[in-house]
DNA sequence: GGAGTCTCTGTGAACGTTCACAGACTGAAA
DNA sequence: TTTCAGTCTGTGAACGTTCACAGAGACTCC
């Protein structure tokens, strides 16, 4: 029981199969009777085009593929993943690529990812989570594959095209918001410092307090929830009359609530806390986070859209940054 | 500047197409020379191997598709998928497979993927969050494609092999915890009654609890959040005397705790609440939940095993069920 | 020395498309 | 009538592999 090739389906519609190419494509001409004749015999017939045979004479793959850079497994626990990858899916479903998702942890993994992309069995590349310096990217640039990442690659935003969040804006929202609250010995606790969020979230939140920013309320993160718990631990005990904190993801946020609960700390009377993302965590923990909404589904599509038009041809894309929100709850 | 094809590297080394084409498929009949210089010849030409061009002839796609078939967008915020894909990825590369994802929400979505499948582009299905009565369960049934199931798929046992972690038991785990605790009256929330989950973790609960379970103490969710809060406010307005409540799954013990608080009911003191999966929400509620974690990265290494094995050709497989474990934190 | 078995190699024919080209037919303009 | 443009169709040649086959050489065994 084969399956039935282009051959079958001309001869099932009795022309050739040059014509039943052309209405596969959309060619304008071919004549109503014969388009007709060969719609029915696809369906009678329940052909299915090889893409295979296709892409090995177009050249076009007829997919795009996704790679996770994350360095640190335990990361991948964001649950930002799981929206980006589904609105990319519908995004290249609508033009018939798909989506082959790869990761490029350790050097090998960044080989096999490099291979399949000089194998030209990708027309383009959504980079994911990409720290500066990743030598993956280097290596795509010089392949001249149509690449586009979802968050600035740090030190690379005007070679790869992005699409983010105002993550600086944000930030500053956050901040002044707990500013505005009466918060006088504001800290922060950051993400990695290889990555925008981490970079440009500490911006923000520096450029908003102005001189009143300090070094000692300065710690580091790696987006985890235990590094939240830890950094916490360390402001409270180098600034024990910190009177809020932002922590630059939602996750983290999570681990900073927890130190100060058992530190006595009453949120938000004592310690108003601050998160980014508004991922489903803020909503469980305990008081619920005040928040800046990022909007995950808007920048995974415009990142798609971009990558579409690198596809088709475009010379120059202009990268995007969408607005985030405040969301304010019980936190702070 | 073109891509190096299989009659380069032969010219570059000064061997035959057929030999290339050996020594890259590990055939035993070729000398060391020859091999030698191939090898050289791939390295110095940078060559790749066309996968379309040897799909046209092996028959063989070297890809897997991840269908990801859940019909209410919300929930595909479970953080469990990120795992689940991270470790197929893994697994699949290492036989040279790659992971292509689609989705099946809609009819749309699944005649896509079953376009897919039928045109022969993916040499193994692996399913994920099927829901009963699915109607692209059949249908790939009818493809005879190899197709394994990460959680069975209701219905389908014995049809579509799968790893599950065994929900039944894990649900007995933690209502015998709960008894053992000195809870006497002890309500559930349960997932869709169209998922293992919903429904084995409710037989879990009823089997432990014996004649002692009351159609009252039961009430169903959707796995969100929203539904956990919801359920968990019917419930106390019919009981309002429960002292104790299992949810098949944290994020809807998540809604339970904040319909719990809002209620002035203390957890643990006055409401023991039990969550079900062990994901990052679970440490992130107040108080930490005590849940049953089950393994996914053991589960959908063994789905993949499953899938790899049937794709060798194995003619019967087993379907694979791993034991979950108590964990104990504070809310029971 | 011949037969038989292994090892190794090159070659032609697929695999299922698309694309360029050539040719046939139509209708309109010169 | 001829010419030209426009529409439609079929065909041969690619695309880059693998696979089966045939044949060459080396070695062993009688």
């Amino acid at each position: 029981m084969k399956r039935p090739t282009i051959h079958d389906v001309a001869a099932a519609a009795g022309v050739s199969r040059g014509t039943v190419s052309r209405v596969l494509n959309g060619d304008r001409y071919v004549s109503t009777a014969a388009r007709l004749a060969t719609e029915r015999a696809i369906a009678e017939t329940g052909y299915v085009v090889n893409r295979n045979a296709r892409s090995l004479v177009t050249q076009r793959a007829g997919s795009v593929v996704m790679v996770l850079s994350e360095p640190n497994e335990k990361i991948f626990e964001d649950p930002n993943y799981s929206t980006t990858i589904r609105t990319a899916i519908r995004r290249l479903a609508a033009r018939d690529l798909s989506l082959v998702m790869m990761i490029a942890g350790d050097a090998g993994d960044r080989d096999r990812v490099l291979r399949y992309v000089k194998g030209g069995h990708a027309d383009g590349v959504l980079l994911q989570s990409t720290h500066a310096g990743d030598p993956l990217v280097e290596a795509l640039e010089g392949l001249r594959i149509p690449a586009v990442s979802c968050g600035a690659v740090i030190g690379m935003e005007n070679v790869i095209p992005f699409a983010a969040c105002d993550e600086r804006g944000g930030a500053r929202q956050m901040t002044r918001y707990l500013v505005e609250q009466g918060r006088k010995k504001i800290a922060i606790i950051t993400g990695p410092m290889d990555t925008p969020g981490g970079i440009q979230r500490l911006e923000g939140f520096t450029d908003e307090l102005g001189r009143r920013a300090s070094k000692k309320l300065i710690e580091h993160g790696d987006w985890t929830r235990l590094s939240g718990e830890q950094a916490m631990a360390r402001l409270l005990e180098r600034s024990p009359d910190l009177d809020a904190v932002f922590c630059a993801s939602d996750v983290m946020a999570g681990g900073a609530l927890a130190t100060l609960r058992a530190a006595g700390r009453r949120v938000p009377d004592d310690v108003a806390v601050g998160g980014f993302d508004d991922s489903d965590v803020a909503m469980s923990t305990h008081p619920p986070l005040t928040t800046i909404r990022q909007p995950l589904a808007e920048i995974a599509e415009e990142t798609v859209r971009i990558l579409l038009d690198l596809i088709d041809g475009a010379e120059q894309v202009e990268s995007v940054t969408v607005p985030t929100r405040l969301v304010i709850r019980e936190s702070a």
